[in-house]
DNA sequence: GAGTTTGAAACT
DNA sequence: CAGTTTCAAACTC
């Protein structure tokens, strides 16, 4: 039979690989004419009743907790086993005894045993009429369990009828290798454990062929993944979904009787997330998913589950919802893998860290760090020529910030161009409202455009460089030469720049994350306050961005200006008023 | 407890 | 793969 083909319980479970043993066949041969009970291992699953798996092959992940009492499969495969039910206890609670029962004496507790208050509850008995207890109709048949005590008739899900199960079995396997593998798969995340005791929801796993349901919304019984404790996944393909995250039915449902479920928990994880990164942060939609033929709106996606997916992540709540829309670069995830079935909506950590101001200071910075790689050259080709040193301030600068580590550099650099501003502004001549010659540029213009640079470069040398650049023809050849190394050198140090600044994002990105996860996770309990990744924890010190701390967590900035130019925060007034990006680029001035 | 509803499983 | 039927659990009254 294959209770074991295809089934890789066999192999976790010993018991079952008795039988299994693998093979197929083996299951009549093996099965020790009544282990106890065990029946057919080909689950994996925990016995229900009877005799043991030891252990679950699987972990299951799942742990079920809750009410689901389920039916048999899911709970055979996932929610049994599971935690749940601790598997010497629950089902096997009666354990040998039970009498096989072509007669279904009720004896037996079904495999889906429930535990409520920690006191395992008998398992559900089949009452199977038709199907003799040998099609996966039959909880305790699909569980991989024999038949004991149920009301079924015409049982042929016992030891008695061994040759005849075992066929079903292989039939079944035939048909669906995994039919007698666990319903629920747990997400890659690992973090639901600790919280799977006190009847939290298990929002991470989910179904691996996923629901169809059509009328119960997801939020009974009949459906699978309810049943099974969990959300509705992008493997569903149910209608009118409410069994998502943030549906306000199920919040409903589960409000009162599970106050500290882990939809709460997971909401309030959001919540704290999204505290943490802005009000237009995370958004829990709501709104509960849309029917199918709602889905006009997300275009021809439908059918298969994206479209679906996509009404479930729907924002309900009109402000989150705006605030998702509005926001720019809103991934929606939830997809399996990763999120899985989580459908947070998510939006970058660093979302509300930087603001469009905050990229027009960085394009400052790189632009004047430009200007003074620029100068410093010019400077530095003069002093050859000349054999004077302009002892300029920018040159001490930029030949310390060679040496210095990366961050140190973009802080002095941020100062060193607050301070020029103030003291000697470059190409500021005309005052505020004229492009100053270091036009603000993107940073994807600065780090990808070198044709750019030459023009910056050009640009920021003083007037006095540019007489001597194009007054001076004798000195033309060499002065070019000079040039192109000056052009090198300056598109270096702007890029170096540029990359020290998305190393700190990432950094801090990470950091947030980070900290983030934690706060999700204790959130509910202690409420963390979300106010301490203000700009005040940022701080700097010899230079160096310090990561701040707060309970045991690195608090990334608040505020990008600190990561971009790990400057003060006070260097935003002094740098140059610069123009939007966009605008600038008809102003450069040309050579 | 009978009847209805529902959706997975089985079948075509 | 889609549509239909079968089946038994979940649900309602």
């Amino acid at each position: 039979m294959g209770e074991g083909e295809g089934r890789e319980f066999p192999a976790k479970n010993a018991v079952a690989a008795q039988s299994d043993a693998h093979g197929n066949a083996t299951v009549a041969a093996d099965f020790p004419a009544k282990k106890p009970a065990r029946q057919l291992d080909f689950t994996g699953v925990p016995s229900r009743g009877s005799v043991v798996l030891p252990e679950y092959p699987q972990p299951r992940e799942v742990p079920q907790q809750e009410p689901v009492a389920a039916s048999a499969q899911i709970q055979t495969h996932t929610q049994t086993p599971v935690g749940a039910m601790p598997v010497g206890t629950s089902h096997t609670q009666n354990p040998s005894a039970r009498s096989l029962k072509p007669e279904s004496p009720k004896s037996r507790p079904r495999p889906s045993v429930e535990v409520k208050d920690g006191t395992p509850k008998k398992q559900k008995q089949c009452n199977c009429k038709h199907s003799r207890c040998l099609k996966l109709y039959c909880e305790c048949f699909a569980s991989g369990i024999y038949c004991d005590g149920c009301n079924c008739v015409n049982c042929y899900n016992n030891v008695e009828n061994e040759a005849a199960r075992r066929e079903a079995v292989e039939a079944t396997l035939e048909r669906n290798p995994n039919a007698f593998r666990p319903k629920i798969a747990s997400s890659p995340h690992g973090t639901r454990d600790n919280r799977e005791e006190a009847g939290e929801i298990l929002v991470l796993a989910k179904h691996n062929k996923g629901c169809h349901c059509k009328k119960s919304g997801c939020l009974k019984k009949y459906c699978e993944c309810f049943q099974a404790n969990i959300l509705c996944s992008e493997n569903c393909k149910c209608m009118d979904c409410k069994n998502f995250e943030g549906s306000e039915e199920r919040q409903a449902l589960f409000h009162g009787e599970h106050a500290n479920n882990m939809a709460y928990i997971q909401q309030a994880a959001n919540a704290a997330i999204t505290g943490a990164i802005g009000s237009s942060g995370y958004a829990s939609p709501p709104v509960s998913k849309k029917r199918k033929g709602q889905e006009l709106l997300f275009g021809p996606i439908a059918k298969d589950s994206s479209l679906h997916r996509l009404g479930q992540f729907q924002p309900a709540n009109p402000v989150m919802g705006s605030a998702l829309s509005s926001s720019a670069p809103v991934v929606r995830a939830g997809s399996s893998a990763t999120l899985g079935p989580s459908k947070f909506t998510y939006r970058s950590l660093l979302a509300d860290i930087i603001q469009p101001q905050d990229v027009r200071e960085l394009c400052s910075v790189l632009v004047v760090v430009s200007e003074e790689t620029a100068k410093t050259l010019t400077d530095k080709g003069t002093e050859d020529q000349t054999g004077t040193s302009l002892a300029s301030p920018t040159l001490e600068r930029l030949q310390g910030q060679k040496e210095s580590d990366p961050q140190k550099r973009v802080s002095d650099d941020c100062l060193s161009a607050n301070q020029e501003d103030k003291v000697a502004p470059v190409n500021s001549s005309s005052g505020g409202t004229e492009l100053p010659m270091r036009r603000p540029m993107s940073p994807g213009t600065l780090a990808l455009m070198c044709d750019e640079q030459d023009t910056i470069f050009m640009s920021a040398s003083s007037p006095n460089r540019i007489t001597s650049h194009g007054c001076n023809t004798t000195s033309q050849l060499h002065h070019g030469q000079r040039m192109n190394e000056a052009y090198a050198e300056q598109e270096r140090v702007v890029l170096t720049k540029f990359r020290d600044c998305l190393n700190r994002l990432i950094t801090f990105g990470e950091i947030k994350e980070t900290r983030c996860s934690k706060l999700s996770r204790t959130e509910i309990g202690s409420p963390q306050d979300p106010s301490s990744n203000g700009p005040a924890n940022a701080r700097i010190e010899n230079g160096k961005q310090q990561v701040p701390v707060s309970n045991g967590v690195a608090q990334p900035p608040a505020k990008m200006p600190q990561m971009i130019t790990g400057a003060v925060s006070a260097s935003n007034k002094d740098l140059p008023k610069i123009p939007a990006l966009p605008e600038n680029t008809d102003n450069r001035p040309k050579a």
